[in-house]
DNA sequence: TAGACACTTCGTTTATCATCGAACTATGCA
DNA sequence: TGCATAGTTCGATGATAAACGAAGTGTCTA
């Protein structure tokens, strides 16, 4: 018997609104409890504890208990990869889904993707670094110049731990609403860390926005300028 | 109204057993005919062509008209790439699909992931390119090296035209079978296209298995030494 | 110890959608 | 012109699984 991955079980999993939108809302990198997972999906607490298992079993999570809360996230960035790429699939199918608020200005400027920034702010965060050399773009490969290693290490990114935990350190990521690339991996995880760090920006875990002081944009635009 | 990416709408499209089988079949990067993927997905016609329809619909596949006959292919290497991510879930899942023949083993040696080497012989190659400092591997990041750009162009790759096509050059992609990296984007196809030219190797375009002659085999183990 | 809260298990209902038979259109071939 | 083949549309059938109400277990707090 010949074995092949069996897409078809892992898109189910993520093909059922209800759990497409848990996944979505753990796309902000937060760990959420049980219960907040329902109320993002709009279903009951049983019901969402069923979805919550399967997705557990498919390994496409990662549970911590802690007293009576049970606290899921993402399992890793393989996943939050894969999330993305359906979400540009979706984008260019032009299947949107509609949800309540006006906030959809404020998502599109700069959001939290899975933990790095994404949206307007992000993609010229990027277009900055590589117009300046910092990061080089050859094909599909992202490799940070030792000038963009100086140059984050004088922003207080720790690049040698970050170098030392995982092997991945950039990489690409196409923006839904921009269409075009932003930077990810722990790197772009190292920058949106750093703004909150200085108190630039402000992650909403709920909504996933990111939202930059007056103070803080004003740094950003002279850090990344276009 | 704020509008989001609807994930769980490409999801479930893939999610089907019969549309990820067709799908899966094209990983092949070969253009089939509808009742040739109702075949793959082994339902009849009038199923196939509900099933197709709705994925054409969402944009992932490419359709050619030809005569009487109907070609269809994935719409680009971005749905490509999302379907490998999804392997790459399902095998870490656990959850394989069985399969009737022998071909397993033929399968993990050497494969079409698309249109680029994968399996055992794709992992040495890329191995190989990399122990030579012809890639290098920095992060995530995927760059050919000078010396390398050489060694490719004296095989027949013509890299100049490759890069002038599209911006994407190497891409890293994760193997189910190995679960460790080959080389994907339009130098990973360069090279699978030239192993044909060569009469190295053929392709089953059913299976996405990619048979190498003896002769094919020994220049291949001369070309990427271990 | 009581009671509030977080999460789970069980059984039933309900709706969605894949599937196929039958009948249709369109293309190619002889 | 006729017949085979490729693909489609339609309607009926059936199976799968999402949803919730009700009733459980475990955990924290007063």
């Amino acid at each position: 018997m010949q074995e092949c991955p069996d897409i078809a079980y892992v898109a189910a999993l993520i093909g059922d609104p209800a759990r497409a939108n848990m996944l979505t809302a753990l796309m902000s990198g937060k760990a959420l409890t049980a219960s907040e997972l329902a109320g993002e999906a709009g279903v009951t607490p049983q019901t969402a504890s069923a979805h919550l298992s399967k997705l557990n079993e498919s390994g496409m999570l990662r549970v911590r208990k802690q007293g009576r809360h049970k606290y899921f996230s993402l399992a890793n960035d393989d996943v939050a990869h894969v999330l993305e790429g359906l979400m540009g699939l979706a984008v260019g199918s032009g299947h949107l889904r509609k949800r309540p608020g006006p906030k959809d200005t404020k998502l599109r400027k700069a959001r939290a993707c899975y933990s790095h920034l994404a949206g307007d702010l992000g993609t010229r965060m990027f277009d900055s670094l590589r117009a300046r050399g910092f990061l080089t773009l050859q094909g599909d490969a992202l490799t940070l110049a030792p000038s963009g290693e100086t140059f984050a290490i004088s922003f207080g990114i720790d690049i040698a731990s970050l170098r030392s935990k995982k092997p991945l350190l950039c990489r690409e990521c196409l923006d839904w609403s921009e269409r075009r690339s932003h930077l990810a991996g722990s790197l772009g995880r190292g920058f949106l860390s750093q703004f909150e760090n200085l108190s630039w920006a402000k992650r909403d875990r709920k909504t996933r926005i990111v939202t930059f002081s007056q103070y803080g944009e004003q740094h950003f635009a002279e850090l990344f300028p276009a």
